[in-house]
DNA sequence: GCTTGAAATTTTAGGCTTGAAATAAATACG
DNA sequence: CGTATTTATTTCAAGCCTAAAATTTCAAGC
């Protein structure tokens, strides 16, 4: 059929147009969490970040696998862990048995921090995500499984 | 009753989750059309924002315009025009009666060589969302203008 | 014409991010 | 053992981004 190939450019159309909003949309929640952390609490998502792994883990991260984990370059973590660490809600700790590896870990003052800035946190999401009931996030949520398919396929398949 | 708060604490919760999800399938398909740029293209995604915003406007746009327009800073868009410029695909013009302001317009060179970005784009997008249906969107699409319209009040809000 | 305040833009200081180069320590192997 | 490779981390150069200060120009009112 002659209405096929304009269905599908009508789709891709339509898809880039979600894509576009999709992006809007999440970059205005990010920016009024970013806001939020430097207006209320005179932090930084980034350090949000890695307080929020490290609390996930109380018996700390290697610099690596924080870095894996959190999906950013491992030049990136050395300079957030060192300013957490100068702000004494961070500690190195030298791993036993491997003098090249070291382990980031809260310490009981960033342990206080992050739950503090957590909680706030859960409230602003829950009202920047206010009218979407739990049918819609379970359809979305199903959606976006699809696209974290393919980028875990991916990542495994750069990885060769 | 006293269930209500439950459930009200499981659906923050439950949001949270989204969120968390929403920003990583985000970030992903980012960090894949920034690969792109720059393998494929030798560029960076804020310079094709900025090429992108000049080619809906062909008689140009404002410094002032182009940073509200896409939401960044005025001293953001400058050090971007600045070296769009310098690679010949941008041109600074005056504002006849107004010495202050210039427009930024691409050049013919800059013109063609963001077309073939949007082409490529729009392809890389249409196979990242690959699975997903006009219905779905359009499911989506409304859940967003939720988020969007709740952003533009606060935006008015705060422009007080 | 002057002065004052608003507007357009650039500059600056500081933080985030990356990819690549540099260090240093562990491991493999001949 | 000694050399080579791999692994963990930091350093570096360059670009992006912001908020705030500085500059230049405009516009209004006296």
């Amino acid at each position: 059929m002659a209405e096929t190939a304009a269905k599908q450019e009508a789709l891709s159309k339509t898809r880039l147009r979600l894509w576009l909003k999709l992006l809007k949309s999440v970059n205005g929640i990010e920016a009024e969490i970013r806001r939020n952390l430097r207006d209320q609490h005179g932090t930084t998502l980034p350090r949000f970040d890695v307080m929020s792994a490290l609390a996930r883990f109380p018996d700390g991260l290697k610099m690596s696998e924080l870095s894996t984990f959190l999906k950013v370059s491992n030049g990136n973590v050395t300079g957030i862990v060192d300013k957490l660490t100068e702000d004494g809600l961070v500690l190195r700790v030298a791993v036993p048995g491997d003098r090249r590896a070291q382990v980031a870990r809260l310490t009981p003052k960033g342990k206080a921090a992050f739950e503090e800035l957590a909680a706030n946190h859960e409230t602003w999401i829950d009202e920047l995500l206010e009218g979407w009931a739990a049918e819609d996030i379970a359809a979305l949520s199903s959606r976006l499984d699809l696209v974290l398919k393919r980028q875990s396929q991916e990542e495994s398949g750069n990885a060769k």
